[in-house]
RNA sequence: GUCCCCAUCGUCUAGGGGUUAGGACGUCACCCUUUCAAGGUGAAAACACGGGUUCGAAUCCCGUUGGGGACGCCA
């Protein structure tokens, strides 16, 4: 009966007829970094593919690493990135009693036991172990030992009876199935003396109550899969379906942790990235659907399944990201880019009032095919939002020395009456103003763009000069030809 | 050291016995052009090595090398 009960379990989950519950796990010692950020993704969209629940649970257990501000950073991190869990958090700590109730059910059923080491005595143990070429560090020796020799004055740990012969098999959605001789899995502690859980404890009890059906996380955590397995039976259960998913590493090669140097998310924000470029740049960082590469998030939805992960480890790529960025600003509507470059560029210390607000809408359209970044498309946005006089740049300053006497006095003069003031009669007057001159257009628009935008590179000059308005143009011009704006400091 | 995983252009990857080994980023060239971008066209660029299996291996097997991960009273 009991047998029966769990293959029909066991059944279900395999046609996945039960509905998908999934969890992000990370721990609070830190902010949520870009591996982490990859890992939540994979499981939102897994949820998300199969109409399940994606939870978040901060595993808290370790008291002297855990703290508020990393906790904050990860929720703020997972809010920016449109991953949000579908309920509130559940911090694991709160959860001790339950885990403590869990080991205590293990020893009186025989699948754990108090251990009386002291760390020493650990510690000459993990030593030996290594010299001798085993994984396996801690030997058994209170396994079977009466605890009535245990010393006195020492708190014990509860450790798992671990199986001691046989093969564990981790039936993994992405790296197949991957055998462990359990001679080779210690009895790990369940339990610390202090009567605190574990890691190894804490997950499994609470993958149980949760309901998680499916573990996708880190590859680092692939010998861990084969533990829990073995504490997951010893707690009467069927494992969730595990998928370990490859690392990833710096563009050196080497591991991307937070020891590392590794950003949090935060500091792809500040960068100017936009949460959608990250989300899909990461999507296909390990994951693949044929040769797409624009992948919206609804695509990805559809899309998202465990098959196309692939099983080596990747290598960050900042160009990518960038190209990914840049097409994604591109398709962002103009107002939400107004309103994410305003604040870059008032902490920066210019005033965005209304006519800059104006300015910056109506000249969006030609800045945001030239940005990477926000933070090059603020910096492109300076020339809607400085007040006269501009500075002049280096580069312009040259354009301007080499412009011929008259040229500029020409055409603001000719700007002076004209109507109406557009784009097409900009041109058509520039290049009537030219050619007049004998000049080629560039020979005009390069001096002109460097009085009005004290840069030698803008979007096209007469939309800027457009959006700038006839007055605002002309008194650049005239700044210009007084020679303002030269050696200013720019900031 | 022991155990586990991995290996296609510089990078991310498609391809899973017969392909001119495909795409994207980056690079280079050209076009467009008032600058810079964007856009368009094109080019260079890869199956780590050695053995098998097979009529035929990038694809399957073994080994080597290289990379990574795990070996806590961290998670």
């Amino acid at each position: 009966m009991l047998v029966a009960a769990a293959a029909i379990h066991h059944r279900a989950r395999i046609f996945s007829t039960m509905s998908v519950v999934v969890r992000f796990a990370p721990s609070p010692t830190g902010f949520l970094h870009i591996g982490g950020a990859r890992t939540a993704l994979f499981n939102w969209l897994f949820a998300r593919h199969h109409g399940g629940r994606y939870l978040l649970r901060i595993e808290d257990t370790d008291r002297q690493r855990s703290t508020e501000p990393a906790i904050r950073a990860i929720l703020d991190g997972l809010d920016w990135l449109g991953l949000a869990a579908d309920d509130p958090p559940v911090f694991q700590f709160q959860r001790v009693e339950r885990h403590r109730q869990a080991a205590l059910e293990l020893l009186d059923q025989d699948h754990a036991y108090r251990c009386y080491c002291q760390p020493a005595e650990l510690e000459a143990m993990r030593a030996e172990a290594r010299a001798a070429g085993r994984v396996r560090a801690y030997d058994g020796r209170w396994r079977d030992r009466d605890p009535a020799t245990a010393p006195p004055g020492v708190d014990p740990v509860i450790r798992f009876k671990a199986p001691l012969s046989g093969e564990t098999i981790v039936a993994d959605r992405v790296q197949g199935d991957v055998r462990f001789a359990n001679d080779q899995l210690d009895d790990m502690v369940l339990l610390r003396a202090d009567g605190t859980p574990t890691y190894m404890l804490a997950v499994v009890v609470d993958d149980i109550d949760m309901g998680i059906t499916h573990v996708i996380r880190g590859d680092d955590h692939l010998v861990n899969a084969a533990r829990q397995a073995n504490l997951f039976e010893a707690l009467g259960r069927v494992p969730p379906v595990f998928a370990h998913i490859p690392l990833i590493h710096g563009a050196d090669g080497s591991k991307l942790s937070k020891r590392h140097g590794a950003l949090g998310v935060d500091a792809y924000r500040d960068q100017g990235y936009l949460p959608e470029a990250l989300r899909n740049y990461l999507l296909r960082l390990g994951w693949a659907h044929g040769d797409e590469e624009v992948i919206s998030t609804e695509r990805a939805i559809e899309w998202f399944d465990l098959d196309g992960i692939g099983r080596s480890s990747s290598r960050f790529d900042f160009a990518r990201l960038g190209s990914l960025n840049a097409h994604y600003i591109k398709e962002a509507a103009d107002p939400r880019l107004v309103d994410l470059v305003a604040p870059r560029l008032e902490s920066d210390g210019h005033r965005i009032d209304e006519t800059a607000r104006a300015r910056l809408e109506a000249g969006m359209a030609g800045l945001k095919p030239r940005a990477k970044t926000l933070v090059e498309l603020a910096d492109a946005a300076l020339i809607y939002v400085r007040a006269r006089p501009l500075p002049i740049e280096a580069k312009a300053a040259q354009l301007l020395d080499a412009a011929p006497d008259g040229l500029l006095q020409g055409a603001a003069a000719a700007f002076a009456s004209l109507e109406p003031w557009s784009e097409v009669e900009l041109e058509a007057c520039c290049r009537r103003l030219a050619e007049e001159a004998g000049l080629g257009l560039g020979k005009l628009a390069q001096p002109l763009r460097a009085a009005v935008t004290g840069r030698s590179a803008s979007p096209g000059l007469f939309e800027v000069m457009r959006v700038l308005g006839r007055e605002e143009v002309a008194g650049r011009i005239d700044d210009a030809l007084r020679g303002l704006g030269r050696n200013a400091a720019v900031q």
